[in-house]
DNA sequence: CGTACACCGTTTATGACATACACAGTGCCT
DNA sequence: AGGCACTGTGTATGTCATAAACGGTGTACG
């Protein structure tokens, strides 16, 4: 196994917090977790996370590939750990005070952070993840943009989840529109599109594309504000509202 | 290559769509889409999306694995195939008037979906998944619901986005507090936390903590209200307030 | 102060897997 | 009638993660 520490914990978290215990007989380590990570993240963000194998990372580190597994024990693990390190937020950080202008700006913290670390995303987002170190410190970011709104402890963690699953969705839009945007906007796709979503069979969507909307007929260019921007802003417009919503409800 | 058609879409949405030409000339084929799907699919319902190898499909069919690639160009357009299938929806549905109980009621029957088959939640949901006929269906049944909801088609298509991520998202969690609760829940496990989670580096979600929250003692019940179900009533309660409130801002 | 052993980085081996390629049979189209 | 597009198959290759065994190393304990 190798997955969990004694105290029942992914070992990855207790890598990621520091609280691993450090071996004391042997020889000196010639590498750190944090070195690891890095170069595992280098190649991820220069080829994808398909590009990180045990074998590639230890090249770039000039050790073998089995090196490696005296730090992590597992390739799992490394990704648990460059998930971490993938979410960071600056270290200082101002907001605004009211709480709808912070949890926007929160928002973009996020947006920056996925945007910078894509592949990020394709990795799943559970629970062990939600207890990292970086994550940890996201969420009491979070809290302290909510310090204004009038709702309870549980609902300001869920309104958390909410909004940072709703960056996650839309950054993986985003880079998807990115990568294959081009390829199914050629003329004949969408016209095949357009003859298989008949109104008989889609009535509601089918007056939408009759619209003009649902596929991109062209590339969504950056300022579109009707491209992924406008979706992203929408879905905070949203859940601020909704949230204020709640608050007021619950003042009566 | 042989993941794109010459209408430069994936090949899986020409199949999906049934628009993909059938070789007319050879010995008539022993197989088809459909059950080569099927048989995936059942693999990974009973052992996850790891156990589903081109292997393991083919023998489940009694076929060699290369006779899979007569109808798959690739195990990732199976994939594909896969994630569109698994979203099925009931033939008939009859959705409440009101768009609030109906949005309501449509994203129960994607939750339902997602939790038959929830590996498929590991599959990237880019804009191929989107064109997907499955999906298409969805997002049409997701516009009626909101009929009687005096928005724009633009955001109407945003907020199905936004609401079935919110529910891809709710059970992705599930699933993980499913398989990883009991485990990190280890009195040791939370108490390591607790000691890493210090109200100097962390105030607002210490104090969460302190009061009980954030981290789960105990395997969260199913019947309990501050569970995953908790905080998918939640969002579900805070977009739909959201959009109510978006609805008004518009009529003025 | 020496020695045992815990730990280092390496080499080699194994077993999944996805997938390319070549083959022998099959049945529609010309 | 026969070519050829297509079928399912067997074999081969290359990429991975990871197990196991090994010789060197430095710390802790006798």
């Amino acid at each position: 196994m190798g997955e969990t520490t004694e105290t029942g914990l992914p070992r990855a978290l207790a890598i990621a917090w520091g609280v691993q215990d450090v071996p004391q007989r042997g020889p000196s380590r010639g590498l750190t977790h944090e070195r690891i990570v890095a170069a595992a993240i280098e190649i991820a963000d220069a080829d994808g996370l398909g590009a990180v194998t045990m074998q590639a990372v230890a090249k770039s580190l000039d050790f073998t590939t089995m090196s490696l597994y005296r730090y992590v024990s597992s390739k799992d693990e490394l990704l648990r750990l460059m998930q971490d390190a993938a979410v960071t937020v600056p270290e200082k950080v101002e907001l605004p005070d009211d709480w709808r202008d912070a949890l926007r700006a929160w928002a973009d913290l996020i947006r920056d952070a996925y945007r910078a670390h894509p592949w990020a995303l394709e990795l799943p987002r559970g629970q062990a993840a939600v207890l990292m170190p970086r994550t940890v410190r996201t969420a009491d970011l979070g809290l302290a943009a909510m310090a204004g709104l009038d709702l309870s402890d549980g609902e300001k963690i869920a309104a958390i989840l909410l909004i940072s699953q709703h960056v996650a969705s839309m950054v993986e839009l985003e880079r998807s529109l990115e990568a294959e945007g081009e390829v199914v906007a050629t003329p004949e796709g969408v016209e095949m599109l357009r003859r298989a979503i008949t109104p008989d069979r889609f009535p509601h969507l089918a007056e939408v594309m009759a619209a003009g909307g649902y596929i991109a007929d062209a590339p969504a260019r950056p300022d579109d504000p009707e491209g992924v921007d406008g979706e992203y802003a929408f879905g905070l417009d949203v859940l601020i509202a909704g949230l204020e919503s709640l608050e007021r409800r619950r003042r009566e």
